[in-house]
RNA sequence: GCCGCGGUGGCGAAAUGGUUUACGCACAACACUUAAAAUGUUGCGAGCGAAAGCUCAUGUGGGUUCGAAUCCCACCCGCGGCACCA
């Protein structure tokens, strides 16, 4: 019978979902528990192939640590909460919620064709309220424990249209839909104290079984940076303004200082400023421009002086202007800076603007280019024009003027991060209502916990309301409720929460997804988490992966987890490309359509060829007519079988092991493809191992192996983890009885891996000359006078004198003359 | 601009200091066939050569080494992330 994946694999996809094969069990005796996940899917509507490329691969690891005896939890869900859900529902005219479960119940299907071994019965579905009453919960214990405020944060503001705008749709500081002006408005939102975590999540980083640059990732992102708080008083004033600085080395360069347009210095010193209307409508115009635009325009600064006040440098107790410009920004540091124009190319671009003096302090090994620099030096050095100080390295200086103005009690040392903390608060639908409400009398209280879940109410018009508030403000029946501390009249917040919050606690409810008095339990905790291997994209690099780590921080603080990391290992898979190597996209009409090729070739057609690509983590082109070869591939293991097996008619038929199998040749390669097979899974090397399994199968093939059942038996467990469907059918019709991925993984001998004769490779001065064959383990006195008559090799010595030769273990010989 | 990743046959790639091009695709010839498909066998980096063989080739240029795709320096190209963070 020919291999017909059709029916094998819809037929075994029934077995197993029928006897539970995969479920994962809190405990089993003597197996250590592994927890395997991949990044659960948005429900967009269709599995694509990167979904494939994610979940295939690293299904393939986790059946390979089943099969070598850990008891494995893999499960999978939906993120289901989101912003395309309305958009859909905008364009379709359906309720989002009903988009939703309509895409994950086809999403399902679809995984399911995968063959993989999730663990169905502990699907989590972030937008049900049996999941999102718990992310209320976590809110509310966020927010019990201070790491929950309400603040202003400026937003995107039109004031035409009276909406708060993504920055995406405040380009060019227009806004998208009136064209209007768009203005920075503070707006009171919700925000989760992230910034509080700095350090440790910088310092858990350094355990953590991750891609480095995943780690150097996070770690830019939170931007710690240690440096010197530096007050400057102000003439004539009982003001100062404090600066955060990195470079006190350059303290006697600084010619001006610089304010942000929102420092409160400003108003503080109102009466004192000469030009302060100039100073005030500057402050506007820069309130005009979106984050962008003061992005966008890096090389222009702008900035006006404040006339009338004067800075007082502590090093040398000279005075110097102040300016109020928009490229320094109020939310880092003190939101001022002192300005070194000869040693920070920002502040260059702006002296250079404004006429402004430039003091060299430090003397790089690099000069600066004649006597009119084009940029500043912000290299290391040793420090000019800097009094006692002059001559000393700037890195020594560094330390010395801060130790000198400590002690005077004018500067202190102190650490800043740019990791800013969270906006959670959406104007949207589509997400979990915020748990709190509004009482005049009491202000911000928290929903009761036995009230939870707030359900978001089945509203007919879900579309932005264009007032910058969330549509729920709507619904009066929603809104209107009474303050749980004094019973009067109150309001719900009306805001939901971003989407990354019901992400950052998923793989705990995994452990134990249907509980109703708990997030879960702390005895399934214990069982299963922290998660040993997390695959998924590089993109979430930062942003989920970051705020998982936050969560999973706080909670442990709060004694509600015990441990401190989420993750412990994580993988990134590459991005597949369309056949032209483009990125898939419809427009350019190169989509890759997964059912498509299940179709065509079967399921472990696909999850084999996407292994078998090239390395995981680089992704690449995704070429249909690839899939060929994985196709005869497969073909030739089923003939294989075909052939070597007298038909069994159930009865004893045999279940072989390794040891039975003969012939030596066909043995020894069959140990190391074991090795090699093993080796390569384990290190998600997934592309190798395939080709290991391919020369195994071509040489099985060879006439003279044909009736050997235990290496077909050995070459069937190995094929597992990548083809589970054909692995099983031809493993219960060599007449077993249980799974084939309930067996054990096959193990090589190491006595039988090794090589009795070697390919020996002969170099003259480091050039191969020839290749003999000789027994291993051969000595570098035999091989090198094995060499030396060698008629080959005559010719390249002609009786030179050999000056040096280097012997390589059975391997290579290179002699020098 | 800064940080990170990569550049090897016609193509996906293998090799992480020791035979460059494993494995697969494509291509060509042959076998089977009335024929085609499927399958199988063989060949397949470039140049010179009848052949044995030699020379050259891992983005470019230099260096370290007996020996470099691999390590170091400079540069070019492609991709990803961040972006006035003081």
């Amino acid at each position: 019978m020919a291999y017909d994946p059709q029916k094998i694999e819809k037929k075994w996809q029934r077995a197993w979902e029928k006897s539970g094969i995969y479920k994962a069990q809190d405990t089993v005796g003597g197996k250590k528990n592994f927890y395997h996940m991949v990044m659960f899917p948005y429900p967009s509507g269709n599995l694509h192939i990167g979904h494939w490329y994610n979940f295939a691969p690293a299904d393939v690891f986790a059946r390979f640590k089943r099969m070598n005896g850990f008891n494995v939890m893999s499960p999978i869900g939906f993120d289901a909460f989101g912003l395309p859900a309305e958009n859909a529902a905008i364009k379709r005219k359906i309720h989002p919620k009903n988009w939703t479960h309509k895409n994950i119940e086809n999403m399902r299907k679809q995984l399911k064709s995968m063959g993989n071994i999730y663990d169905w019965s502990r699907e989590v579905v972030t937008c049900d309220p049996e999941y999102y009453k718990w992310t209320q919960w976590l809110f509310l214990q966020f927010y019990k424990n201070g790491l929950a405020r309400k603040a202003k944060v400026p937003a995107n503001w039109c004031p035409s249209c009276k909406t708060v705008l993504a920055n995406e749709q405040a380009e060019g500081g227009k806004c998208e839909r009136c064209d209007s002006q768009v203005i920075q408005e503070e707006i009171e939102q919700w925000l989760f104290k992230i910034s509080s975590y700095a350090d440790e999540l910088l310092k858990g980083l350094d355990n953590l079984d991750w891609p480095e640059t995943t780690k150097i990732m996070q770690r830019n992102w939170i931007g710690r940076s240690e440096g010197l708080q530096i007050k400057f008083s102000i003439s004539n004033s009982q003001f100062s303004i404090p600066v955060f600085t990195t470079r006190a080395d350059t303290l006697f360069g600084c010619t001006y200082l610089v304010v942000a347009p929102e420092h409160p210095i400003i108003l503080n010193l109102k009466s004192e400023i000469l030009n302060l209307k100039f100073v005030e409508q500057y402050i506007e115009e820069s309130k005009k421009k979106t984050e962008r635009d003061r992005i966008s325009d890096l090389k222009e600064k702008s900035g006006v002086e404040l006339k009338g006040v004067k800075a007082i440098n502590p090093v040398n107790g000279r005075e110097v202007p102040i300016f109020v410009a928009d490229y320094v920004i109020m939310h880092y540091g003190t939101g001022a800076i002192m300005a070194v124009p000869a040693h920070d190319n920002r502040d260059f671009d702006f002296a250079k603007k404004y006429n402004l003096p430039i003091i060299e302090v430090v003397k790089g090994t690099v000069p600066l280019g004649g006597t009119v620099p084009t940029m500043a030096y912000e290299g290391e050095g040793a420090l000019i024009n800097s009094d006692k100080f002059t001559g000393m390295p700037s890195n020594d200086a560094r330390e010395r003027i801060g130790e000198w103005l400590q002690k005077q009690e004018k500067a202190e040392k102190k650490v800043y991060y740019r990791l800013k903390d969270w906006l959670i608060s959406r104007q949207r639908y589509w997400g979990a209502p915020i748990p709190m409400v509004f009482c005049e009398k009491c202000s911000w209280q928290a929903i009761p916990e036995k009230d939870l879940p707030v359900l978001l109410p089945n509203i007919k018009n879900y579309l932005p309301t264009g007032e910058g508030k969330s549509p729920l403000a709507k619904s009066k029946k929603f809104i209107n409720t009474v303050c749980p501390k004094c019973g009067g009249s109150a309001q719900r917040e009306t805001d939901t929460m971003d989407t990354f919050i019901c992400s950052s606690w998923y793989y705990l409810r995994y452990a134990d997804p249907l509980n109703e008095t708990e997030f879960a339990s702390e005895e399934k905790l214990k069982a299963w988490l922290p998660v040993n291997v997390y695959v998924g994209g590089a993109e979430h690099s930062v942003l989920h992966l970051l705020y998982s780590r936050f969560f999973t921080k706080a909670l442990n603080k709060m004694g509600l987890v015990n441990f401190s990391e989420p993750f412990l290992g994580l993988r990134h898979q590459g991005i597949i490309l369309g056949p032209d190597g483009q990125k898939m996209s419809k427009s350019k009409g190169n989509v890759v359509d997964p059912d498509e090729q299940v179709k065509k070739y079967g399921a472990d057609a696909v999850r084999m060829y996407l292994c078998f690509m090239g390395p995981y983590n680089q992704g690449g082109p995704y070429n249909p007519d690839g899939l060929v070869g994985i196709n005869r591939f497969l073909n030739k293991a089923w003939g294989l079988f075909e052939k070597s097996t007298p038909t069994p008619k159930g009865v004893g038929a045999p279940t072989v092991s390794v040891g039975e199998f003969k012939n030596p040749k066909t043995e020894k390669l069959l140990h190391q493809t074991i090795k090699r097979v093993t080796e390569d899974i384990e290190g998600m090397r997934f592309n190798t191992a395939v080709s290991a399994l391919m020369i195994l199968v071509n040489e099985l093939q060879q006439p003279t192996y044909k009736k050997d059942h235990g290496s077909i038996s050995t070459f069937l467990l190995l094929l597992a983890p990548f083809a589970p469907h054909m692995a099983e059918e031809l493993w219960s019709r060599l007449g077993n009885k249980d799974s084939i991925h309930n067996q054990e993984w096959p193990k090589y001998d190491p006595k039988l891996i090794e090589e009795e004769r070697i390919n020996l490779i002969i170099q003259i001065n480091g050039k191969v000359r020839d290749k003999i064959d000789v027994p291993s383990g051969i000595s570098e006195k035999e091989a090198s006078d094995l060499v030396i008559n060698s008629e080959k090799i005559k010719k390249w010595l002609q009786g030179q004198e050999i000056k040096k030769t280097i012997f390589v273990p059975n391997k290579l010989i290179n002699l020098v003359v």
